[in-house]
DNA sequence: TCATTATTGTTTATACTATAAACTTATCTA
DNA sequence: TAGATAAGTTTATAGTATAAACAATAATGA
């Protein structure tokens, strides 16, 4: 049994949380993410950007009810490194 | 579904690897977790003695063939916390 | 109206972590 | 006895994770 690298962007409890959430989602604001993961608003923002900034996540910003709106959604290179992370750490978690 | 805390001694590739590979094996050497696992001789001593320090596993130094040698055991507690993050993560890795 | 509080995020400071290079000590071998 | 091999450890440093501090705007209410 090998052990396959584990992609560092996503072996990270919030942004591996972040990108659990948007699987299957169309997307999630940047209050509910925060709500859902119980992160503080500096560490999400800081997680978010570098998740964008690997392209695993598209962001959108608007205003909704006058208040910005940061919306996001996982890119299909998003879709295929969780799908590889969850098959490498696989590797690591059977006895 | 709420996201767990992931215990940090065990969300490290290499510690995690060293643990995956003790469970259900009564005892591994360094130079053995050093083949299966591809890691440096410098970062698996360091790592070992954070999960010794953890509590995680048990050193035994002796020699062997005139050459000193290195062999690690799981603890309960070890085992234990190896369970714990299994179960947590797998709450991160569902659809 | 204007001061206060609430909302939504970003920037930044820093303590911590992961990793490999350099080092140590001892043994084998030619 | 001079390399080469073996088995680890120490340490230097670049990188990371996190929350505190900051910013900008909007709502509220006296």
């Amino acid at each position: 049994m090998a052990f396959a690298p584990l992609d560092p962007i996503l072996h990270n409890q919030l942004r591996l949380a972040v990108v659990s959430l948007l699987v299957g989602v169309e997307q999630a604001d940047f209050t509910f993410i925060l709500e859902k993961t119980g992160a503080t608003r500096g560490n999400l923002s800081v997680q978010l950007s570098k998740l964008k900034e690997a392209g695993y996540i598209e962001v959108t910003k608007s205003f909704k009810d006058n208040y910005p709106n940061t919306s996001c959604a996982l890119t299909p290179a998003g879709v295929a490194a969780f799908e590889g992370y969850v098959a490498a750490i696989k590797g690591y978690l059977k006895k």
